[in-house]
DNA sequence: ATAGCCTTGAGT
DNA sequence: ACTCAAGGCTAT
């Protein structure tokens, strides 16, 4: 329990950098920020930026602009909600579930980390270039991506539980409008023991693929927040299309798909085209939104977990062009082939079925990029200089 | 106004 | 009984 609670508390406030305190409204944050922020709400206080509305906020300025203060409060998440209206002290509030899932994620995480450490010390090599990989935190924000406005108390976290045989690794998705969310799955006290005896059976490239994967947690609550801001903005004037709103989904996504793959282990010895990315949009955008929610309804019938996932999105994403690339790629499906072998007695009936996963995904990606080709021609994408850039990237590549 | 420490109380 | 995230208090 004492380790559980160092594992959140090493870390640092997204806020301001300070020494984290707890969870409070909604997130790890320090004493003071928390202070600011129930202060802010209580009080409904109205501050004014007197520079640019993007002053630097960290533990020494942090007093300097309330205002931008209270702007990267909202922008990493904290909620406007868990201040409480009536000012009751003490007891629970909804948050505490999503705090206890973040906790054990949290954990789950350094284990992976630190067996990943242990492995790369202990073995040598299932390629030439390999060496130990430094330890890099996960956190990946663009703060320049999202302008700055309240959430509304809407969104109620939701568990997406991802279990396989002996593996229990459970990730936070708040959003659940896409997806229908698994059956719930009992809060296991044992999970990260045997999630770290297991480990030692993993294939090592699963383990470093999943160690260096997305914070889905902070993408989701993006996004989140990014919803949450165009709602107040449409009251005032008025819904902007879904295509648009699309775009905007998937520059954030693509964005944290570009962290992810800077610091996927073999980014460094490539010189990296990313190109094939799979989100959803469509020759007409509801029939490639229809077939994005079926290859998830796929990848939720069959149970997809973490670690399997993360093999298939690194083939999705770095096309084999290059020999290298090629090999590398061959390491990965060699090693989700091992995983699939080793999690179940199906043979090779579950490889086969990601395998073809996989295919689905090329193909709605390459049907996506169309699309999204032609409405750029049409001078209909917004200004999301990522996704035009690699459109245009992949456009003369090929 | 800030921020560190204290009190409270539902959930476990 | 214990935990820990709410609100409260107060020296600065």
């Amino acid at each position: 329990m004492e380790f559980m609670h160092n594992v959140v508390l090493e870390e640092l406030c997204p806020v301001c950098g300070d020494k984290v305190s707890g969870y409070h409204y909604g997130l790890l944050t320090c004493e003071s920020c928390k202070g600011f922020f129930k202060r802010t709400v209580q009080n409904n206080k109205k501050y004014v930026c007197i520079e640019n509305q993007e002053c630097r906020i960290d533990k020494t300025y942090r007093k300097r602009c309330p205002f931008c203060r209270f702007q990267k409060c909202l922008h990493v998440g904290m909620r406007l909600e868990a201040v409480r209206a009536d000012r009751m002290r003490g007891g629970r509030n909804k948050f505490g579930p999503m705090y206890k899932r973040d906790r054990a994620l949290k954990q789950q995480r350094k284990a992976l980390t630190q067996a990943s450490v242990v492995s790369s010390n202990l073995q040598r090599g299932f390629n030439e270039h390999s060496q130990p990989v430094p330890i890099i935190p996960c956190v990946t924000a663009r703060e320049d991506l999202i302008s700055l406005q309240p959430p509304l108390p809407s969104s109620s976290p939701g568990s997406y539980p991802c279990t396989l045989s002996n593996w229990t690794i459970k990730s936070d998705h708040t959003n659940s409008s896409v997806h229908s969310p698994g059956p719930p799955v009992e809060n296991n006290i044992h999970s990260e023991e045997i999630f770290s005896t297991q480990l030692s059976r993993m294939p090592r490239l699963v383990i470093e693929l999943l160690r260096c994967d997305v914070d889905e947690l902070q993408l989701q609550q993006k996004i989140n927040v990014y919803l949450q801001q165009q709602q107040n903005i449409w009251k005032k004037h008025g819904a902007p299309s879904t295509f648009s709103l699309m775009c905007h989904m998937a520059e954030q996504t693509l964005f944290s798909i570009v962290e992810w793959a800077r610091r996927s282990i073999f980014f460094k010895q490539l010189k990296v085209e990313l190109s094939a990315i799979a989100y959803h949009a469509g020759p007409t955008l509801a029939n490639l939104v229809q077939r994005g929610q079926e290859l998830a309804q796929k990848f939720h019938i069959l149970q997809v977990d973490r670690q399997e996932f993360s093999c298939i999105k690194f083939l999705t994403v770095f096309n084999p062009d290059s020999p290298f690339i090629e090999s590398v790629q061959e390491q990965v499906q060699g090693a989700l082939l091992e995983y699939t072998l080793c999690t179940t007695s199906q043979c090779l009936g579950r490889f086969t079925h990601l395998l073809q996963c996989l295919s689905d995904i090329r193909s709605l990606s390459t049907l996506a990029e169309d699309y999204l080709w032609y409405k750029h021609l049409s001078g209909e994408v917004p200004c999301n200089s990522l996704l035009i850039e690699m459109l245009h990237a992949k456009r003369s590549c090929s």
